[in-house]
RNA sequence: GGUACCUUGGCCGAGUGGCUAGGCACCGGUCUGCAAAACCGAUUACGGCGGUUCGAAUCCGCCAGGUACCUCCA
């Protein structure tokens, strides 16, 4: 930890540098997936953001606990507060139990997040299983004002709030204009102003998710769990609260008021919003039909997609733009991505196999510092990643016998490289290079380049090139090195 | 309509006042039986106009275009 991590917080609008409230644990909340649909592309982006930054902060040795929750119930279809839960629409279509839909989805997901290497929370918690932590919350809310009760449904009262409080500070917005002018026309509502969200709703006959409480036999409102799962498991305050931007409103500015309404105090010190991902321009999302899903970009099915591409280049497309800028998924982006991610790793598997000599005629110094100061401005991967590429150079041209490395500074570079790469930006080595191959497998294929090597000593093309035609038709890498062969599958 | 943000070379994408980001593609060369990979070299930038400054992609203003949030969305 050569300098202090500086993140960039939603809240105040600038970067701050990171002070956790515990002298070295870290607290973090991040708002994990409704699980009614398959993960799409948007959905790896703050699960790879995140993961780097629990990655990043363990490995700077803080002790993380890490909350991602599951919202399986109460996240409704429309409004806020009138359509159907998203979970039980489902379920009613699928004709199943909600929580068999919940399951399939949750297994589906965790699925996908392991193929993209984002390392499983601390604490996982689904919405459905604290419902006695979100009544309590609300009792607290009611209890001290700031919510009332409306045909057995509980809903928070944003206008007296805001006379005291900022209803908006987080997301920049001014709520007095919607106060004054949007009240409902057709007088319909059980809310007293249509800005007010709902803390608990009376669940209608056929409603199936419901349990008991106070009010009525009824849900949690979607905004309810994270308050009171982070709350549960981080405490009254805790460092850092992260997800989508396009949750801050009203999303988050409603757990920074039921914080406030129930505790009497925010809850969060840094808020971090990762941006979203877009198709053509325009943001990848379920209202707007146009997202694909993270199966059908590693089996490549899908029509907007020429190829597929697998889930580490998934990874390191992500982390090749800041998490704070709009990234536009393209076919050729992506290509690019699998590109350089196959320079960054060709790169890696051959410093594993070079060896030192006694002196270095390049200069490797510097590279953890840079990469380091990097990661602290604000997890700059990109910046991370062009040094490493910087050291590729370096490394390719030791292999080629064009330079050479001592000892020290050999040792130095695998660190460096394991520690970024791997441990870091979370990018494995190819689970199906020569590296990593079973032995029986491994000699297998050894033996037939072997056989091709003594064919080419014996100019005897045709068998040499028979050779490497095969094991390409089956889907084998093979390049040749000064002084033999690499290989690896690549389907 | 309100609020915020964005516009960098063929493509992606860093960079917030002076110093070649990086990757992909393309072109020339080296190496190689061929191919791939690798290495060397070349080329292509900061939406437009004006201002501040010794100096602006970077700060300020105006204009043009685009996006996000304001309803569910990562």
């Amino acid at each position: 930890m050569q300098n202090d991590l500086v993140l960039y917080n939603t809240l105040h609008r600038k970067k701050e540098v990171f002070k956790p409230i515990h002298e070295g644990r870290v607290g973090l909340y991040v708002c994990g997936p409704t699980v009614y649909g398959d993960a799409h592309l948007g959905h790896a982006r703050p699960a790879i953001t995140f993961d780097l930054l629990f990655r990043y902060l363990t490995k700077i040795g803080y002790k993380v606990r890490y909350v991602r929750n599951i919202t399986d119930v109460g996240h409704l279809e429309n409004d806020a507060d009138e359509g159907e839960d998203k979970i039980a629409k489902k379920a009613r279509l699928e004709q199943l139990e909600p929580m068999e839909v919940v399951q399939y989805y949750v297994n589906r997901y965790h699925q996908a997040m392991e193929a993209l290497h984002v390392l499983p929370p601390s604490i996982e918690p689904h919405a459905s299983g604290h419902i006695i932590e979100q009544i309590e919350f609300v009792k607290k809310i009611v209890t001290n004002g700031w919510a009332y009760e409306s045909e057995g449904s509980v809903y928070f009262d944003v206008e007296k709030y805001n006379k005291s409080h900022h209803y908006g500070k987080l997301s920049g917005r001014n709520i007095d204009e919607l106060l004054s002018t949007g009240r409902e026309l057709d007088g319909q509502s059980e809310k007293r102003n249509n800005v007010d969200f709902a803390l608990w709703k009376k669940a209608s006959p056929e409603h199936i998710m419901r349990w008991p409480s106070p009010w009525s036999d009824g849900f949690p409102g979607w905004h309810l769990e994270c308050s009171a799962m982070g709350t549960r498991y981080l405490g009254e305050e805790f460092d850092i609260h992260g997800g989508g931007m396009d949750l801050m409103f009203p999303h988050h500015e409603c757990e920074i008021a039921q914080s406030v309404g129930a505790l009497g105090h925010e809850t969060v010190h840094t808020w971090m919003h990762n941006n979203m991902i877009t198709i053509n321009g325009q943001k990848m999302g379920k209202s707007l039909g146009n997202f694909i899903t993270l199966e059908e970009f590693f089996e490549g099915n899908h029509q907007a997609l020429t190829q597929a591409y697998s889930p580490m280049t998934i990874r390191f497309f992500i982390l090749q733009a800041h998490y704070r800028s709009t990234v536009d998924f393209s076919n050729e982006a992506l290509q690019a991505s699998e590109k350089g991610l196959e320079r960054l790793m060709g790169a890696y598997a051959r410093l594993l196999k070079i060896g030192a000599s006694s002196n270095s005629s390049i200069d490797t110094k510097g590279i953890r510092e840079r990469c380091f100061e990097a990661m602290n401005d604000d997890l700059n991967s990109p910046i991370v990643i062009s040094h490493l590429f910087d050291a590729c150079k370096s490394i390719n041209m030791i292999s080629d016998g064009k330079a050479t490395i001592n000892a020290e500074d050999l040792k130095e570079l695998k660190e460096v490289f394991e520690l970024f790469i791997q441990d870091i930006l979370g990018l494995g080595l190819d689970e199906k290079t020569s590296q990593s191959a079973g032995e029986g497998y491994k000699g297998a294929i050894n033996l037939l380049l072997d056989m091709r090597m003594d064919a080419k000593v014996n100019k005897d093309w045709a068998t040499s090139d028979k050779i490497r035609n095969e094991l390409t038709a089956l889907g084998f890498e093979i390049k040749d090195t000064k002084d033999g062969y690499e290989w690896k599958l690549v389907k």
